[in-house]
DNA sequence: CGATCAGGTTTGTGACGCAGACTAGTTGAC
DNA sequence: GTCAACTAGTCTGCGTCACAAACCTGATCG
């Protein structure tokens, strides 16, 4: 036996804090921009930027870029897929969690 | 300004799914063998090894090899700053949940 | 004009998680 | 006694990735 290929339980794209933020700010305002998911979640441009790229590519959210006031803007919303990852995720953790406490 | 630093809420040591998982089942069973662990958490062995090094270099468990019926054994409990730490990381997931669930 | 700012994107790199190779010692078969 | 197989871990190489700093594009200001 090679080693016991242990199951994935938790998802690393959503678990990573940067993206736990992003997602769990997004689930509570329908959309957001760039500079306020920014201010929301602490993290830098470069960065936010960067998470963005993953979560767009792995379809857990939708981004749209217009200009605003002759400025450029990128606006994000979460898609189904993603409001139901970040669900299962928190749901998951819980389950995690419930290792340490069996019952009050 | 040259980029806000972002207060760093999460704890990454602790919140790496690996070391979660063995943070979490070691808070509910004071002590617990390697093979236990690994049974417990689906970790393979040298994933184990090295986050049981990385948990015990940052001080949040304690580790102690002996030799139980002639075989090596580790054993591994949880120390007062680990079983702060975890608490505490839980409760700072809670915080972050809530930013989605506004009150019900 | 040149400088500065807003709003992002691209790049360099060190750290790290992973799994598989390796080690040390034990037990069982012959 | 010695050979093979097993237990209990540790060590190593590699690919991935999060981070921040550098960079880019266009608008606005002096």
């Amino acid at each position: 036996m090679p080693e016991p290929k242990p199951e994935p339980v938790l998802d690393r794209l959503v678990h990573e804090p940067g993206r736990l933020a992003i997602l769990t700010v997004l689930s509570s305002v329908t959309n957001a921009d760039f500079v306020f998911l920014q201010r929301a979640t602490g993290l830098t441009k470069g960065n936010l930027s960067s998470h963005l790229a993953k979560l767009e590519e792995a379809g857990l959210v939708a981004i749209e870029k217009r200009f605003v006031r002759k400025k450029p803007n990128t606006n994000i919303a979460l898609t189904k897929v993603g409001r139901a990852r970040i669900t299962e995720h928190w749901a998951q953790l819980d389950s995690i969690r419930r290792l340490s406490e069996p019952s009050p």
